[in-house]
DNA sequence: TTGATTTACTAAGGATTGCTTAGTATTTGC
DNA sequence: GCAAATACTAAGCAATCCTTAGTAAATCAA
């Protein structure tokens, strides 16, 4: 119950895919003339990004866009994991967890 | 990548927690003269919370903020079930994801 | 069903925050 | 050290949010 890891994550994600604070922003459709500026307001905290163009960050970083708001590192690492899973797999985890599965241990797909 | 899922997910635990929106928006800290009217529009999507507003409404709510930002229905649903999880079963479910787990099949503790 | 009460909702303006512009500071690579 | 690339910032205009003052809709007891 703090301050935002919307910075902190974008910087994460941002550097994990090595691109500069202005490339991604274009990359995210952001004017060629105020990318730069606009990046670095949000990486250093000084103004909060809207959702949709949290998303289309998002998208290019290939994250899911609830990913910047996580605070805790093993749920935020989680969130890119589930990401990059099928829908069913995911459904079968969720299932799993719920206690609402009929199997001992939950398994994925081979 | 569209709009803000917050109003959809504020809906959904506010009802499964049952609360008016003006009772959540004072238990949230918000002042008793506007946390109807704001609670309202955080609902229908006229204006969005800043982070610090939606931790403290998810604080109430027992979920975690990060739920509110979350379009997939089934990592919605899987964010509250781990935020109900011991750090310790979080962290072993992460490595199980990432391969890094020794055992055939993640299993938490009895 | 009617009236009272609770709950949900809204317009409008003042307060706050974000975006654009026009740069300066810092880092990187030669 | 110099040049180029990258990171960063102040300030004003633009957009968004919060407060106020209510109206509309739903609930429920009589």
């Amino acid at each position: 119950m703090s301050a935002s890891p919307v910075p902190k994550r974008l910087k994460e994600a941002r550097q994990a895919a090595k691109l500069t604070q202005e490339r991604l922003g274009i990359l995210a459709g952001i004017d060629e003339e105020s990318a730069s500026a606009r990046m670095n307001q949000y990486e250093r905290g000084k103004h909060e990004p809207d959702f949709l163009t949290l998303s289309r960050i998002a998208a290019v970083l290939e994250v899911p866009a609830t990913y910047f708001y996580t605070e805790d590192n093993d749920v935020a690492e989680l969130l890119i994991l589930l990401h990059r899973l099928l829908p069913a797999d995911r459904r079968k985890l969720a299932q799993y967890l719920k206690g609402e599965s009929s199997s001992p241990a939950f398994q994925l797909e081979p």
